[in-house]
DNA sequence: TAGTGGTCTAGACCACTGA
DNA sequence: CAGTGGTCTAGACCACTAC
């Protein structure tokens, strides 16, 4: 067998879980690694790279591949559409929309999406249950200026979220998450009581540099977001 | 010039967010694509598959590779070290003891750790202070059998979770972020009051499949995890 | 079963940077 | 300035899978 990128990945891997190598120790350099496992020198590259894009080790030209003193340091999370993540658990899904406005763009949205004052902007409030019961609030703000025909477009039966992802080719955001007490409108929408702690994502989209969408997404009480690395 | 990978990657996201490719549209195949750019397929290979790697393009043999319908689908956090975190946004940092106990382990924390019942484990709780004000409370539990002379560490000046970073070669861990009310000792700790939303971060960590540490990371009120993507 | 991506190779040149 | 990683190339074979 031929050694492959996912062999010398896995028993660098190896070396470095076992102790073997120990935090800020030096790797051999590419050409010792690809003769001591047999293979080509791309292969030796490929698998440090991909060690080294995963945080687990540090790579300087002329100083080598160092083991990273933290190895560990950044999670990946999935961001799903919650139609999806409510699937994905078995459970029945179920969307309704709330209210729907268009108004003039209020004083602490209009720096976060730049607009002019005066602008008008899409006010979408929107539920989703999970088996019957509340799982999450949505409550959105969309610029008309960017996305077309977002004014006609029905959201009584399709989330928001669905519709801007099918319309929209391609994206930047911010997402920030928070814990934030439940006032009396989320506490009836989400079944809890004003107070609650809830946990929120708050995104941003932009296009090309322009703000299309923030999104607030408030989550039932008890909600988990979880990942392994 | 030749032409790298780079460069085709950052034509194709052009395409991509410019609307030329729309979401589940098909792109060229790599032969294709390296003619078009007038270099080799492994550079083409190169550029597709890191707009794979970060969700961007979904790729299948024989299928092609196709825009994603809901393009981003992942976010990164890093998880810095809270001292760190603290120095970079330009506070001062100060770490206290509050309370060090060696415990027969309780029963719920038994078949998060895998513990066998009737064994010792180290509680530490400690508290991190960003210019002088509470910034986040630490909640740790420590299984000794698989750090060494971990009972004999002093944590009075340093925290824990340097102290096993420098002392363990490499983990896996499972993170999730929920929202939680304070209790009265969370309450007195992070200057807040009983009841308040706070944001909590939990970690469990492994070595070579041996639970090392569980830890609750709750921060002050108010404090938001953000990244762009 | 044919088309597409997945990967390895051997060699080459280049860019950065620490000693 | 010499050592190390970063990248490109041209060709090859293979693995998967949609048709």
């Amino acid at each position: 067998m031929t050694v492959t990128f996912k062999d010398v990945k896995a028993d660098l891997l190896d070396q470095i879980a076992s102790g073997v190598m120990r935090p800020g120790g030096l790797l051999p350099n590419e050409i010792d690694l690809a003769e001591r496992y047999g293979c080509a020198r791309a292969t030796v590259n490929r698998a440090m790279r991909e060690l080294a894009d995963e945080g687990i080790v540090e790579r300087k030209r002329k100083a080598g591949t160092r083991v990273r003193m933290a190895p560990i340091r950044q999670a990946r999370f999935s961001i799903p559409i919650v139609r999806e993540e409510i699937a994905a658990q078995g459970a029945d899904y179920r969307y309704a929309l709330v209210d729907r406005t268009v108004q003039a763009v209020p004083d602490w949205l209009r720096g976060r999406l730049d607009l002019n004052p005066g602008q008008d902007v899409l006010h979408l409030v929107c539920m989703h249950y999970a088996d019957g019961m509340p799982y999450q609030y949505e409550d959105r703000w969309i610029n008309p200026e960017i996305v077309p025909h977002v004014i006609e477009a029905d959201f009584s039966t399709t989330g928001p979220n669905e519709w801007l992802v099918a319309e929209l080719p391609f994206s930047n955001a911010e997402i920030s998450f928070s814990a934030v007490e439940a006032d009396q409108d989320l506490a009836d929408h989400l079944g809890c009581s004003a107070g609650n702690a809830l946990f929120r994502a708050e995104r941003t989209t932009w296009l090309q540099g322009k703000a299309v969408t923030l999104v607030r997404l408030t989550y039932r009480r008890g909600h988990r977001m979880t990942t392994q690395y």
